[in-house]
RNA sequence: GUGGCUGUAGCUCAGCCGGUUAGAGCGCCUGGUUGUGGUCCAGGAGGUCGGGGGUUCGAAUCCCCUCAGCCACCCCA
């Protein structure tokens, strides 16, 4: 046990947990299928280039969360952090920006080195979206409405607030960063290290700190807002609309920023306080500048990504799996007939157990334990007359059935 | 990456200021029932006390290192 333990952060997914991460994942593919997302899927790796180049060099993720690697050729290869990049790649090197709009939906592995938590791994698992080519507010509105259905079908949305900013287009933003720059470096004392560092590499992310002195610095901050000019404060307030006509409850939340320059315009988060410090369970937002950046053509897009992990510790406990009917042989000629009696019955769809060996009473305590709904017992008597016996499991009510008869008889059971 | 808490059987935990063969409940296995489960009764298996080193006559217990989990920061899904 001392060295067989699983890499630092990662876990294995037993049954249970397996199929509470499969009903986030159906649900979402579910209910993004009928907004008009399909499902794709990228490689789990790409070359590192990929991520530095979407991500930018200072990001948290580039700098020091990356699982890196040289393959035997040599080739830099990064294990993919988020989905989008690898999105934004295939649709540059599969030709497919002639086919906007693109509208897709993912679900996957990513993998982070970071220091492990509840609700933070180092493989963990993401649902997301990427709507490319719609450059309205639109398409904003449909990708944060896809997310609240989402959470709607897992029966979350009362754990969960939405999060609502701009980050206006690129002109406002330049213009608020510089206010922004200016209005810190006149108050360096007042900023923690962190906040320093941010201000140098990152000043939009000062605005996020949860340092409390940092607090007071920013309290009185330019605010973003303000630096919106015409188009961009447009775009938000049909955003805004556009939810408001869906019902869909935000709390604007002028401190949510996103780092890179490719963001733009909407930025959005799911939040919960029900998981400790990892609150966001979806986040997302326009990157319109990102696909051209990686040296595709110009193309706007919006997105999301959520966290698998977190959405099913909301979501709580996931569907049982179906119960299956135990097939009991006694004795060795019954033991071969039971052999073809279950291959048939399973390719007529129904779940069957086999209790492999023991006695009678050994296979029916195995039944039970496998939540079997009953039990198909076959001895040589019942053979000899070409019948079984059925036991209902739930009343320990039994009786014979012919073997011809059998199949409906199971499929009566509720 | 920084700081703090924790680590005893498959699971949940007890084991006081170091003292002889390390315990409980649940679970598991066997038998009571060579053709009847879930209940009950009896018995049993299972632990290098996360790992390594040190102090000591003696360490699960004290010290150091290390690994892992959790919490906060950071970051985000």
């Amino acid at each position: 046990m001392a060295r067989l333990q699983p890499v630092r952060g990662t876990h294995d997914l037993l049954p249970e947990q397996a199929r509470a991460f499969r009903r986030v994942a159906d649900a979402a593919r579910g209910v993004a299928e009928r907004y008009g997302y399909h499902e794709m899927a990228t490689p789990i790796f790409e070359f590192s280039e990929v991520f530095k180049r979407t991500l930018g060099d200072t990001s948290d993720i580039v700098t020091k969360e990356m699982y890196t690697f040289a393959d035997r050729s040599g080739a830099e290869i990064t294990l993919r952090p988020e989905g989008t990049a690898g999105v934004a790649r295939a649709v540059i090197s599969g030709g497919l920006a002639q086919h906007m709009p693109l509208k897709y939906f993912y679900a996957g592995p990513m993998f982070r080195y970071e220091r492990p938590q509840k609700g933070r791994l180092r493989q963990f698992h993401q649902i997301g979206v990427e709507l490319l080519g719609v450059a309205e507010p639109l398409g904003d509105i449909e990708a944060i409405a896809l997310g609240a259905a989402t959470l709607d079908a897992l029966g979350v949305s009362g754990q969960v607030t939405l999060e609502l900013n701009t980050l206006g287009n690129a002109a406002s933003r330049a213009a608020y960063r510089e206010l922004l720059v200016d209005y810190f470096e006149a108050r360096r004392g007042e900023l923690s290290r962190d906040s320093l560092d941010r201000l140098a590499r990152n000043p939009l992310r000062i605005l996020d700190s949860k340092n409390p002195g940092d607090r007071a610095a920013i309290a009185g901050a330019p605010t973003l807002g303000d630096s919106l000019d015409a188009e961009s404060a447009d775009f938000f307030a049909s955003v805004r609309d556009g939810l408001d006509r869906l019902g869909i409850a935000y709390a604007v939340n002028p401190r949510l920023v996103r780092g890179l320059d490719y963001y733009c315009h909407t930025a959005f988060e799911f939040t919960t306080d029900a998981l400790g410090a990892q609150g966001a369970v979806i986040a997302g937002g326009r990157y319109d500048g990102l696909v051209g950046q990686m040296g595709g053509p110009e193309t706007p897009g919006v997105g999301w990504a959520g966290g698998i992990e977190r959405l099913s510790m909301l979501a709580g406990a996931p569907e049982p799996p179906p119960r299956p009917i135990a097939l009991i042989p006694i004795g060795p000629r019954a033991e071969a007939e039971t052999l073809v009696l279950a291959d048939r019955l399973r390719r007529a769809g129904f779940a069957i157990e086999l209790g492999y060996r023991g006695n009678l009473s050994r296979r029916l305590s195995r039944a039970d334990r496998v939540n079997a709904r009953a039990a198909v017992i076959l001895g040589e008597d019942e053979l000899a007359r070409d019948m079984a016996t059925v036991r209902d499991l739930d009343s320990g009510a039994q009786d014979e059935v012919p073997l011809a008869a059998l199949a409906d008889r199971l499929a009566g059971l509720s």
